[in-house]
DNA sequence: CTGAAAGCGCTTACAG
DNA sequence: CTGAAAGCGCTTACAG
């Protein structure tokens, strides 16, 4: 079961030398010396220890990945894709997940990685200077997904020009009084906090451009959740003057907001539209228009780079930064004529 | 940055035996030397060999956890509570997402794991006794969540008994053509069939106690997706005798199902009951009423019991089986009676 | 309480 | 192409 190089290498009638290397495939063996050492260690089940070839090479063969929150959409379909193409190459993947300050700063402090890891994947977390630091002193290699990270090599969405685009869209469907749903960060929380405010700068530029001022009732930001979504939408039902269309910053809080906007019997998209960001999978089953920014590709394309950081010496690809799209569906349409509206909004 | 136990030891003046001794906090150590110790390899960011300790002792601290899919909700919630529990006992986590047979093999053929972990957690993925004696011969504790597996400790939800709960509350409410809407294994997959076929099992017990035949049309079953329910419930709409209620045997099928009926025209719960199993987050944005089966308990719980088998050794423990509990919302209710229904129904 | 030494299972210059 | 030997960085009986 678990025999030893020695082992293969008595049975082989060479040494253990030679024995590391046919296995390897690294040259420097006969052809036939390499097929008799492979097939005795095929025949008694011989697998080499990772722990004596780790200590011997220095190399781990795991990739870190590192993120804020495993229960939530997102996390579940980068970490999919990514661990797809980590586990194609031969890594092993290690996860830690960091959920609150008190474990960020565990995980960075203790150079936890060493010995651990040949290199670290960074989902949705806006390392610091000093954090990007720590690892570079551990010889790791980083990769970091949707946020900025100079050194290493990162894939991004351009959240800007995604919020200006998804607004842009209520624009053109003739809504001037158009409110953003934003995520608010806990406290505590090690949720990267760059998406974010990047999609509120779109939507206020995409407003300005369009001549519109800045009405301070109409930015909200709540948990990032089906619940924080209602309760924003509900502040939104409360203001001075009540938008027509909504830019909300992720599917799972327009979720919450058609749930309320239900409740208080306003129609979808007759006489409020919505738009989320993300294109969660039941965002279809919800009829829900939305920002697609490709989650998988954003995934694997980030772990594709941390593999071609590692194994080639070619050094860091610059960020690959990709355009989201608009998922054109039910939930937007034109503002209802003033007529239609008169009893709801009394300054018509 | 990465200095050796040999430093510390010379800075100390002690040895190495000592300097091990005291960092690791085993006995055998002066109080007074241990602190000198501890301070120096502080003070110099001593941080010990993974791989160095690994080889010595033959532990790896980690633990490999096995799914076969990490893109959905239910995976996220237990690998997210099951992680935290073994990061919170000092162990890595290690992640193996055996998608397919053909990875699945590959996973338990070639002993992945020697070397790699102390112990396994597989979810939802019901072993094959092969399989467990593959993970024995390594030597590999094995807690198994979502499935039955002799000697294994094990965590699962009593699906029988939870869909019969299901049905009879449908029954409760008047109900006498209630579908069954299941999970049907794509070709390819490796997901644990059996809380599956428990559900459907517990449906026809339910159905049986209440004196109703089993209606082969009133059972269908659909890949485990929104539009797999979707799908599911179209084609009870196209029965000969219509249900008036039907349960699915998940939360994410019935937000398909919901989605369907709406388009339908078909009122939830006037015209028709839906009862999901999960309790997903959205359940309740959906006011879909629901069968919860405490999941994060569930991956907590197995990851306890899988540190108590490496950590004592006092045997497996009993499977622990929790019950399920009805979560009551909108999506329930007495059927219409017949006379609301007659155009709907010809054979009123 | 402390240390010298062997050993964990590999890999890799170096020499032949 | 092949092998003897040193070394990777720990831990752990064993002896004192």
């Amino acid at each position: 079961m678990s025999s030893t190089v020695d082992a293969v290498a008595e049975l082989a009638g060479v040494s253990v030398s030679t024995v590391s290397r046919a296995l390897r495939n690294v040259p420097g063996v006969s052809l036939e010396t390499r097929k008799r050492v492979q097939d005795i260690a095929r025949d008694i089940g011989y697998v080499p220890s990772l722990a004596g070839s780790r200590l011997a090479t220095g190399r781990t063969g795991a990739i870190a990945i590192v993120t804020p929150n495993l229960s939530k959409w997102f996390f579940g379909q980068v970490l999919a894709s990514a661990g797809r193409v980590l586990r194609e190459a031969g890594f092993d993947v290690l996860l830690y997940e960091v959920a609150d300050t008190r474990a960020r700063e565990r995980f960075f402090a203790g150079s936890s990685l060493t010995g651990r890891a040949d290199g670290v994947l960074i989902f949705a977390l806006q390392p610091t200077p000093e954090e990007l630091a720590t690892l570079a002193a551990q010889n790791l290699p980083v990769s970091v997904l949707g946020s900025e990270a100079p050194g290493g090599s990162g894939v991004r969405v351009d959240d800007q020009t995604a919020g200006r685009a998804a607004v842009r869209h209520l624009l053109n469907l003739g809504h001037e009084r158009i409110a953003f749903i934003g995520i608010r960060q806990a406290a505590d929380s090690t949720l990267g906090g760059v998406p974010p405010a990047s999609r509120l700068r779109g939507y206020r530029d995409a407003l300005a451009e369009a001549g519109f001022d800045r009405v301070q009732e109409h930015e909200v930001h709540e948990e990032n959740s089906a619940n924080g979504g209602s309760a924003a939408m509900a502040r939104l039902l409360c203001a001075e003057v009540p938008p027509t269309a909504v830019f909300v910053a992720s599917d799972e809080m327009a979720f919450g907001v058609l749930r309320t906007l239900k409740a208080a019997g306003i129609e979808v998209p007759g006489d409020m539209s919505v738009i989320g960001f993300d294109n969660h999978e039941l965002a279809e089953i919800l009829d829900l228009t939305t920002m697609d920014h490709s989650v998988a590709l954003q995934g694997s394309e980030t772990a594709r780079r941390l593999l071609a950081l590692i194994t080639s010496d070619a050094g860091a690809e610059p960020d690959l930064v990709l355009t989201a799209q608009l998922i054109v569906r039910g939930s937007t349409a034109p503002p209802r004529p003033l007529r239609g509206r008169q009893t709801a909004t009394p300054l018509a």
